[in-house]
DNA sequence: GCCGGGTGTATGGTCAGACCATATTTGGTC
DNA sequence: GACCAAATATGGTCTGACCATACACCCGGC
């Protein structure tokens, strides 16, 4: 409101007041979320109405909308009626995923310690899966066989994904599941190439039967052990 | 190009060209980071200079530099010379810690699911610190003292974070660090709390000097135990 | 009364051009 | 050489416009 043309006010705040206008956006848009108990589904104001009420220029509204879209809470779908419009989400797997990627690409986190995280989760949803009863066992039952008629060593990956995002979802807890989906497909290259190092799929394959197989029987102990030598395996470190 | 005013041609791209402006940009730019081999402390061109290359508005170089931003791989600086403009930067944390709390304020996910990751990553760092040798039980030490002298539940809370972030990073694993201490800020408010509802800090204090002798001593179940013991009184299920 | 199509309109997406605040660089002055 | 003022480059913001999209509404035909 004090930019551009006008301005003949001094200025709007001497002191303080250090924050960006599309910040003061985002924590007042937080903050409605809180206040107002808003959740998935729900709708914010136009961008224009935002705007309006916030005191800021649209460009700035946008930019924090912009923000919250990278974090995947916010969804934004053009055109009219009930859908269009800002609309609040919850896609943490995405904006991980970008996260992932992005500070991979820049070196500052290494593929060592990608697998070794990878690593400390299968195990730990490996163990719970084992306790807890397999309700994952179907789907893993069914992306080995996947696997096993797999042409590519794009499609193999594709449903060993679908196999390790199985024993993750089994642990019930969405945040190590949406840690372990954004890991997979940041290294998604990486794990094509592997198989395609590795030459063939036999070992992995056995490997993926060995863990299914102590998962079924309840055996944690056995299940741990049987994602270490896969990992190992896929990922000589 | 084509927005605005102007716009005499019938249409850029009849078919395809799905993807927004801003989206483009990111892409170019990620493209660029990868091809010319940018890190951590090179700078992008200036927004101006972005926008004419890609043929976009300088609106959507924004976003994109926003997008980015939220992310944590980059950084603005305003102002002349060799700091200033776009920078990138690497601040996984931050950008993790946005994505929780937001996540987390969006009722998408539940505490007990944080507790129980963090449950998750600190026990693998206990057990990987009590092996490796205890880097960081000087630290460590010093954040039990400070505890020891705080005076108010936020600036417990606040050495309580030293605390368990110190022995994350003995781990030697940035990106599970870089999570412990995005769980960690998420929950700030949480922790304390939980502080102020247990009444007194002894008993955590007496969890965190056991955590700390078992590191000492090398003993991973020790450390690991503890740390179970630990997370559960100050997290009651 | 019901249905189909045309029009209205609200929405996000983009563009262009301007001005502001900040911080360095540059050049002049003592 | 030291110091100060002007030039300049940068991100940050604002304004106002136009575009493409997709639902909402109304109106005529049946």
């Amino acid at each position: 409101m004090n930019g551009g043309d006008g301005s003949r006010e001094p200025r709007r705040a001497p002191a303080g007041a250090r924050t960006r206008a599309f910040e003061e956006v985002l924590d007042r848009i937080e903050e409605r979320i809180a206040a107002d108990g808003l959740t998935v589904g729900d709708r914010l104001p136009g961008e224009r109405q935002l705007a309006e009420q916030l005191q800021v220029s649209r460009s700035s509204v946008r930019e924090a909308l912009r923000a919250l879209a990278t974090l995947g809470v916010v969804s934004s779908q053009v055109g009219r009626g009930p859908d269009a419009g800002a609309v609040l989400t919850s896609r943490p797997d995405t904006a991980l995923t970008d996260l992932l990627r992005l500070n991979l690409g820049l070196s500052t986190l290494s593929m060592r310690e990608v697998v070794d995280t990878r690593l400390m989760i299968e195990q730990w949803a490996a163990g719970r899966a084992a306790r807890d009863g397999g309700a994952a066992l179907g789907e893993m039952a069914r992306a080995v066989d996947a696997m096993d008629a797999a042409a590519t060593p794009e499609e193999f990956v594709a449903h060993d994904i679908a196999f390790h995002m199985a024993l993750a979802a089994a642990s019930g807890n969405r945040l190590t599941s949406a840690i372990m989906r954004a890991l997979r497909d940041a290294v998604r290259r990486y794990a094509i190439d592997a198989v395609l190092r590795l030459g063939d799929t036999a070992g992995l394959q056995a490997d993926h039967r060995r863990i299914h197989a102590a998962v079924r029987d309840g055996d944690a102990d056995a299940a741990i052990a049987a994602v270490a030598d896969h990992l190992a395996r896929a990922y000589p470190g």
